[in-house]
DNA sequence: ATGTCTATGTTATATTATTACATGTCAAGG
DNA sequence: CCTTGACATGTAATAATATAACATAGACAT
């Protein structure tokens, strides 16, 4: 199931849809492909992906999913990282500011950026039911808070935009 | 100065802008008005404007920015309200559902709806510096947001928009 | 007045996040 | 080599934000 590292590759399912988070596929591709780039990224960059910082990128590909702080760090305790608030957090902080993941405000919960290194503003739908995180393209919305900015006088630097809602799977779902 | 109530009116500076956060301008009369706004719109949905909820509603209308739970707390208590958590939070929270206060994700705060009652899907501008909140017109940004939505099968729900970055007078003022 | 529903008060605790400081790692310049 | 300085990690303590659970009080219809 090892999947080789590759390059953004339409046919693959990881890459080819705007967001797969809604839909079954190979994880294992996904994230080694992710954790591949990341490495890629980080040396380009001059920054380091040190071993905790490696672990919690991969931890958070595993689930897929939007992941507490506090459930990160109890995984990297196993794996015999240092079991305090502060690794966790520096680590996903060093992860977002890089690029490499992303904070979903609502949630208080972080979440692999599946995209690292290529240009994207994404908004971010949260389910409601099962939680799962996807991230869309909007580069619509984006132009529109710009706009009203703009009116405003306000030099945007960094935008959020979380809808919270139901996926595909949940709306079919609902009398389960 | 205490002004006295009115409908919304185009000619007031409270009123007129799309929004005024980020201008001087009078706020008692902007208070004044929206909390008149806010007991009509109570009794119009059979919900009570009780003295707790009332009175938050009016310490974040004084100060015009958001407000942390535990700063609305400190001020309940100041008039006599209970002072643990939970009565702070219960108020924001009817506050919220009625559509009264929004809650600002990156701010963990809350600030007082400035168009109570009129349909609206703001985007929230925050000023990284001088952390004033300003709730800025962005139908153009939903609608992006329902198109990538629909575009993966996402039904939405409720949408939050913030924008981090800097005011008019904080960008006139950088080198201050 | 009595029952019921909602709101408030209060205690305790859960969850999320940061400060502060000690220790360790590693690479660059001497 | 080795030392120095920058960055990274480990650890303890605590801050900041939020909720659960239960008791009391008010509103109001019957």
């Amino acid at each position: 199931m090892a999947a080789e590292l590759h390059q953004h590759d339409p046919s693959c399912p990881g890459c080819a849809a705007p967001d797969m988070a809604f839909a079954r596929h190979d994880h294992a591709h996904c994230a080694t492909d992710v954790l591949g780039r990341a490495d890629v990224l980080a040396a380009e960059r001059g920054v380091r992906l040190t071993p905790v910082r490696r672990r919690v990128l991969e931890i958070l590909l595993e689930r897929h999913r939007a992941l507490g702080a506090y459930e990160v760090l109890e995984r990297l305790a196993r794996d015999g990282f240092g079991n305090q608030p502060p690794v966790a957090y520096r680590a996903l902080e060093f992860l977002v500011d890089n690029g490499l993941v992303h904070r979903i405000q609502r949630l208080n919960a972080y979440l692999a950026c599946m995209h690292p290194g290529e240009a994207h503003a994404p908004a971010f739908l949260i389910c409601g039911t099962c939680n799962a995180v996807a991230e869309a393209p909007a580069d619509a919305a984006r132009k529109g808070v710009d706009g009203a900015a703009k009116a405003l006088g306000f030099k945007v630097e960094r935008v959020t935009i979380e809808a919270l809602g139901l996926c595909p799977a949940c709306q079919a779902g609902v009398a389960a």
